[in-house]
This record gives structure tokens, C-alpha cells and sequence, in this order.
RNA sequence: UCCCCAGUAGCUCAGUCGGUAGAGCGGGUGGCUGUUAACCACCAUGUCCGUGGUUCGAGUCCGCGCUGGGGAGCCA
């Protein structure tokens, strides 16, 4: 007999009778005098399988003394179980220690609280919860990739290092070779010139303006990859480093945008209802009671749409007082946007056409002269999951804009160049991963839906 | 970065009015059992985050610091 069978193999086979080998981690071991039960994980499946060794194999006495945490190797045979809770046990004919976990294993057989996991880290993949929100991740990264690959996307690996410091959307980490404590000096500053790349380099904060380089020359293209920001946020759904998903589309507008982010979220919330059912009801049962009902109204419903000015007047009009003052040309906080998709809408719904000076400077101006055809798609519990626009094609008005907010249009000359030659309308968004996988699981805390999160004053692991 | 809350056994927490510290889980030992994060009995657990102060006496009150969590901002 050789290989490997996973414990979700074993708990799904058609029929009992099987000889196999199963190998993985031992969450519990319930020892009695005639019999020895070990809960087996192989991270495969939430669920564990039942090993039944008896006094008859070889070293009982070791496997007895098995401690939670322990690697293990289980050749048997696969039998239906007497007992309820379980279909099928695996019947042990030999048991190898490979290794071996002391009483000293920080994981015990009970809950733990997620800010003590954090400091394991390295070893909480091999709790229940973890396990479930690692499958999910890696499932829905898939999912991401199947969707964009189905509808004929470019997968575009933009750069990780980059010398855009305009883009405005955040601090940037600084990557360099220079010597930190004497750097070469010019007029009392820094010399970049005289760093690796010849000139202060960063990492990216969104390969976006790259990504419509390519939009422009294959159509239809995504990016998804890791995005860092500087910034000092201390919050559940703030992370220095973190994974951004980015189609963007030519010859598409603002619908054509908003119509690719509601089918790209109803997919993912079906992928996970179909795919992740076990982990999901987890979820459900432990997390967040409301969270299959929930991802199940999104899955089936259309999303709604609201114009930035009917939002602001349902807002003002709102039977409740916020922290923060509404009123046209301001931008929509937390409590807001809350308010529009829980209370007004009950649902997801897309807020459209922002006043031009809250919003980034690529946006594309609309005719009257003060939005732009910009997107925000809220949903319940969350606020912000989706934003994206259409840019601005046209040449003229992409400079002047440009000109209006203080950006020098020479660190982007590469990119302004796609509006001199072949340009034409188009449009995009931006999913931050981990949001959508802390909407997905109910799990409420960022650090725990990214294996090892690099955080202010975290980056250990 | 601002505001609020917390820090006690390996983990989760209790600790009253200021009087020298407890429970459950985990661990050890034994018992029992086709067991289900088993059950029963016994045993051991401690820099009460650090530091300075008030006090006859501080886990408890006060100042400062550190760490963690929540809210806000920034944003995805």
C-alpha cells in the first residue's frame, strides 16, 4: 500500500473496507484501558478523522501517551463506526510517532482568544477557526483567478517596487540600498540619485495606473497582488501589507464598471456557499449567526444604485443623528455609508457620481462640471467593500486636472502618454481581499484572515 | 495619530470596603469508560505588565511608561 490518503477523503468515501494511510496532527487523544481514541487533522477539512487503536499494536503504550500537537502516521482501515458522531473511523493496525508534541504545546483543546492566537501565529493555522479561514482564502483566491480567466481577463503581474510617490493614496514604504546612517547628501538631502534604481523608490500602493497601461493594449485586464501602505492604522480592518484585486476594463463606463463588480461579488458569495459549505457553517455556528442568510440576499439579489446627491438628501433626511455633518461636497463616513446599505437600502447598493474634490484625480469629470463617475459599493455590516471609477481618457482634461490638485505631470509622463495615442474610455475598481474574506467569514479582525499580518509595530513571523 | 477600556497561574477569567491570591480549562498521578474538546478523585501551580508614589499595609488608590483590544481618522 503506498501514499497518502487526506482526512477529507477518508470522511467522504463511498464505502467503508478501505486499507490506508493517513498522516496529520492530533487535535485529542481519549485514552481507556481496552481502547485508544486520537482525533486525527490533516488540515484537509474542518472535520477530524477517528483513529481506534487497540492494545494489540506495537507500541500502545507510546500512543497512549500521545499529546495534542503530535504528527502522526496511521496505517488501517477504514471501518463504518459503531459509535455516533462519526461515519467512519479509521481502524489502526500501526501507528508511527513522527513527531512528537510535550505538554509545553501552546495550543490546547479548548478556545483560545484570537489576541492569543496572534502571538502563535505560527501555529494557530492548526486551530479549527484558522483552518476554516485559510481554506476559505485559498479557495477564493482561486475563485478570483476562475472568474477573470472564464470571461477572457489578462492576469497582469504589475510592479511590486515602484517610483510613483503621487498617487496619493497613502504613505509609502521606502525601499533602498543606502547606507541609513551616513546616506549621500545633496543640498543637505537625501541623494537618490545615488540609490539602487537612481531615484527614491517605494512599495506600490495599487498597480492600477500600470494596469490600465495594459487595459489599453489586451481590454480587459486584472491585477491581484500585494499592495503596502505606511499609514499608522491602528484598526480591525487596516494592514500594512495586504492583497488587492483590480480589473479594468476599455471601452467600458461607470455602468459597465458597476455591472462587473455586482457579478464578481454574487460570484464569489456563491463560490463560497458552494465550495466552502463546511467551513462556512462554522462560521455560521461560532462567528456570525446572520452569516449564510446573509451571503445568501447577496448572492441572489440585484444590487441597488444611488446617485452621491440622493444619498446625501436620504442622509439628511435620516430620522437619527450622525457624528459627522452631511451636506453636499463632503465625503461619506463610516456611520454613513452604514446607514445607506443597513437602514435605507437594506442590501448592497452603489453610491455614483462624487463631487470631483473628494475623489482621486484619474476620475473622469462628468458634464456638470462638479462629479465624477466615481463608485463606492456598500454592503450591510462592512460599509466600503468595492471602490472604482471610470477614468479620465481625454488628454486635456486628465492634465488640467492634474494641474488643479498639484500633480507634476512629468513623474507620470508614461501614463498620461495612453491618453495621446489610442485613448478610449475606460474603467475599474479595486477589492481589498481580506475585506472580502472578513465579509465571507464574519471574522472581524484583519489580522486574522492574513496568515502573518504586518501591522504598525508587527512584522513578526 | 486622537479618544475609551483592559493587563492576575500555561490558557480563559473572578478577586467585595485597601488587610499577603482563587475557579474552570490545560498539566501530573490514579480510577473508569466504544470514547466524542469524555467522566471521577487527588496534586502542583503566580515577577498580580513595569516603574514611581499615597498608606501601618496596594492585585485593589494616584502619576508615568509599555503592551493588547475597541472606536475615530486615513483607506482597501
Amino acid at each position: 500500500m503506498q501514499g497518502r490518503t487526506r482526512v477529507k477523503e477518508a470522511l467522504t468515501a463511498l464505502s467503508a473496507g478501505a486499507d490506508m494511510n493517513v498522516k496529520g496532527w492530533v487535535r485529542t487523544v481519549r485514552v481507556g484501558k481496552e481502547v485508544t481514541f486520537i482525533a486525527l487533522n490533516d488540515g484537509s477539512c474542518m472535520g477530524n478523522l477517528q483513529v481506534v487503536a487497540g492494545p494489540d499494536i506495537a507500541n500502545y503504550e507510546d500512543v497512549c501517551g500521545l499529546g495534542t500537537g503530535a504528527a502522526v502516521a496511521v496505517r488501517g482501515k477504514l471501518v463504518e463506526s459503531p459509535a455516533s458522531g462519526q461515519k467512519y473511523e479509521l481502524q489502526a493496525s500501526e501507528i508511527e510517532v513522527i513527531g512528537l508534541a510535550d505538554e509545553t504545546y501552546p495550543l490546547q483543546k479548548k478556545r483560545h482568544s484570537f489576541e492569543y492566537l496572534r502571538t502563535i501565529a505560527h501555529l494557530r493555522p492548526r486551530s479549527n477557526t484558522f483552518g476554516a479561514v485559510f481554506r476559505v482564502r485559498s479557495s477564493l483566491s482561486q475563485a478570483v483567478h476562475r472568474f477573470f480567466g472564464e470571461r477572457g481577463f489578462l492576469c497582469v503581474h504589475t510592479p511590486i517596487i515602484t517610483a510613483n510617490d503621487c498617487e496619493g493614496a497613502g504613505e509609502m514604504f521606502r525601499v533602498t540600498t543606502l547606507n541609513m546612517a551616513g546616506p549621500p547628501l545633496l543640498d543637505g538631502e537625501v541623494d537618490y540619485s545615488a540609490d539602487f534604481f537612481g531615484q527614491a523608490t517605494g512599495l506600490t500602493v495599487s498597480g492600477q495606473l500600470e494596469g490600465e497601461l495594459f487595459a489599453l493594449a489586451f481590454s480587459d485586464i486584472y491585477t491581484f497582488g500585494p499592495t503596502f501602505r505606511a499609514e499608522n492604522s491602528n484598526t480591525p480592518r487596516h494592514a500594512a501589507e495586504f492583497w488587492m484585486i483590480e480589473p479594468e476594463m476599455a471601452f467600458a463606463d461607470l455602468m459597465a464598471d458597476a455591472a462587473l463588480a455586482e457579478e464578481f461579488l454574487r460570484y464569489l458569495c456563491r463560490h463560497v456557499l458552494d465550495q466552502c459549505r463546511e467551513d462556512l457553517e462554522f462560521f455560521n455556528q461560532h462567528m456570525d449567526p446572520g452569516l449564510i442568510a446573509r451571503i445568501e440576499v447577496v448572492a441572489d439579489a440585484s444590487f441597488a444604485m444611488m446617485e452621491y446627491g440622493e444619498a446625501v438628501e436620504r442622509l439628511q433626511a435620516a430620522p437619527r443623528k450622525f457624528e459627522f455633518p452631511v451636506e453636499w461636497g463632503l465625503d461619506l463616513q463610516t456611520e454613513h455609508e452604514r446607514y445607506l446599505t443597513e437602514e435605507v437600502v437594506g442590501g448592497p447598493v452603489f453610491i455614483v457620481n462624487y463631487p470631483k474634490e473628494i475623489k482621486a484625480f484619474y476620475m473622469r469629470q462628468n458634464d456638470d462640471n462638479r462629479t465624477v463617475a466615481a463608485m463606492d459599493l456598500l454592503v450591510p455590516k462592512v460599509g466600503e467593500i468595492i471602490g472604482g471609477s471610470q477614468r479620465e481618457e481625454r488628454f486635456d482634461l486628465l492634465l488640467e486636472r492634474m494641474a488643479e490638485v498639484g500633480i507634476d505631470p512629468q513623474g507620470l509622463r508614461w501614463y498620461i502618454d495612453s491618453r495621446r495615442w489610442g485613448s478610449c474610455p475606460h474603467a475599474g475598481f479595486g477589492l481589498g481581499f481580506e475585506r472580502l474574506i472578513m465579509y465571507l467569514t464574519g471574522m472581524e479582525n484583519i489580522r486574522d484572515v492574513i496568515p502573518f499580518p504586518r501591522t504598525p509595530r508587527h512584522a513578526e513571523f
